[in-house]
DNA sequence: CGAACAGCGGCAACCAGTTGCCACAGGTTG
DNA sequence: CAACCTGTGGCAACTGGTTGCCGCTGTTCG
């Protein structure tokens, strides 16, 4: 029609194409779309079958700009190349897609650093931030909590809204195994120092022991990759104890690796306890006995937690909610000779 | 200061309130930004101080809406939950973090529903877009690449910008290396029918076995997961022959379970070669011989191309990258007996 | 000495929606 | 019959930046 422009890119039509298509305001074209009811529904009705003839989307850019609803939410996580947190995505992309929102799923590759940058990235494109695995301190995430509702995952935290695995009872429950197996003394090998879930880990296994009266010990802090769990197992080979249960299971196929090398035999002389059933665990060597932990779920009910704040902006319950784990016993564990 | 109002949520100083501090017109401020060497140097310095004392930070929002610059870029991905994409999003999310974009990845757990979905969802929010090992035929991929910048990983389009794996070198390296160890005849494990990689790849297999002068023969389509692999094993087992290479390393794993489990001895009486090296290849029984794809280069390759397009709208050539592959021997495979 | 020009800052329109407020029509009520 | 209410649509301001164009100032050059 225009000769003076090319094929100019086929900028996507507005409300006020629609408007004029229709022969009515702009502003009601956008009240057909977000406020039902507001409109006559003939009227709506027309709209929306005119809109749906032009190709009409809403920009998402434009709304959100006066609204701050972008239907963004993002997902930090500490790092994308650790299985544990595959599921994780899964769960809460299912949910927070099921709701109408994107997902922003940012990589901090375990830095401090990088996490506050896609913090500060990310911050304000966003409705809603879960924090999975933080590296940042309290009071940084504080900071982040002020400006925009925030859940945090694997950590609790009194102030703000905390998922987190039954850590407890899973520890408790991979000590009876052992015990049932004739085990009395239990190494514990520990991950991060600065791991919140690694000192709770820990907690619960002095916990256990000392109720069920058995000796624990702990060796560590290591990497919590499968490099630090063979870290791990030259440093166990000095003082062993017939069972060793890992801060996770990444690390546990690592230390089992390690072990096996240096000619340990796995469960006849060590039996091996890893946390949070991971890809993978069931097809080392021997395949793993784990606590899983309920990754998808996890991810899933961290967004629903997210949504419900941005529902009721009164943030409710503070009260960490604690997901069930699962003890599965595979062939790294065993009978203690 | 005001009363009438409760503690509001300190919504983050704008352009104007950095212009009224200083002074100037918003515009000055806005420029002082985005158009340097347009404010006189000591006049933008100003700016910069004021702005960073009252914490201005430019709103994404705002300055994307005229412009369409939202420094967002999608990475939609077949499957979160598949190993084989960690390091290519982490290696994604490397390039576009590092040039000031933020990337956007969105699961669609190998649903072409799902696909199209993500796809309207993100495209008015982003610059551009890489589809990972898409599940859309190739015309839906050129309407979503008709209106935004668009790149295609582990699959080859005409028309546009592709970044693939050297397949062909890659599957005649396995095959060389199973001559070597003194195999005839190569059974090959299909993946899915619909895969543009499965098709690849067998093709290369029959080439580099017509080439050497071996048997190829083809079994499948099975789905690439572990539990393929499990089925790949039973069919298998009717008629084996004793070397097979697997579409992917998930199927691998899951046929040498499978193998285990009915006796048959790795890489004693089967030598097993898969594709991609993924997280877990090398700590299954026996750990896997596989022709390594380079993940981590190959989502930055994609975003570097994505970036290359976006930075001179002209698509440039059009050949695909042919990234390399490299074969990588562990335990799977062994002499003939 | 006046014209031309470069440097720099401001004005105002624009992006595409949302929403408070008003106006008008028609029905209801005292 | 007047006063009032309700349902529905429009006007215009607002979100927070970007940018084309204009005008002022000071310098350079013919």
């Amino acid at each position: 029609m225009d000769p003076t422009q090319g094929p100019r890119r086929p900028s996507s039509p507005t409300i006020y194409d629609v408007a004029t298509a229709c022969g009515v305001a702009p502003s009601t074209v956008s009240r057909a779309f977000s406020r039902p009811g507001r409109v006559n529904a003939e009227t709506a009705e027309r709209i929306r079958k005119v809109a749906a003839e032009l190709g009409y989307r809403t920009n998402p850019l434009a709304r959100g700009l006066p609204t701050g609803k972008t239907s963004l939410l993002a997902l930090i996580v500490a790092d994308v190349t650790n299985p544990f947190f595959f599921q994780i995505i899964r769960g809460a992309e299912r949910v927070a897609r099921k709701a109408g929102y994107t997902m922003l799923v940012a990589d901090v590759e375990e830095s401090m650093e990088t996490e506050r940058e896609a913090l500060d990235r990310v911050i304000p494109l966003v409705e809603g931030i879960v924090l999975a695995t933080s590296r940042l301190s309290d009071s940084s995430i504080r900071v982040a909590a002020k400006q925009r509702p925030t859940v945090v995952l694997n950590r609790v935290m009194t102030d703000i809204p905390s998922v987190v695995t039954d850590n407890e009872r899973g520890m408790r429950r991979a000590v009876e195994h052992l015990v049932e197996l004739g085990h009395t003394t239990i190494t514990y090998v520990a991950g991060p120092e600065a791991s919140w879930v690694d000192g709770m880990r820990w907690r619960s296994l002095r916990e256990a022991t000392y109720q069920l009266e058995l000796r624990a010990r702990r060796i560590g802090p290591f990497q919590p990759t499968v490099a630090g769990g063979l870290a791990a197992a030259r440093a166990f080979g000095a003082t062993p104890t017939s069972a060793v249960i890992v801060y996770n299971d990444l690390m546990a196929i690592g230390m089992m690796r390690g072990l096996t090398e240096m000619g340990t035999r796995i469960p006849e002389d060590v039996s091996v306890v890893g946390f949070d059933n991971i890809f993978g665990s069931d097809f080392c060597t021997p395949p793993l006995t784990t606590v899983a932990a309920p990754l998808h779920n996890l991810g899933a009910f961290a967004i629903k937690t997210l949504l419900g704040q941005l529902a009721s902006d009164a943030p409710r319950a503070l009260r960490p909610a604690l997901l069930p784990s699962q003890l599965i016993v595979r062939g790294s564990t065993g009978r203690k000779r």
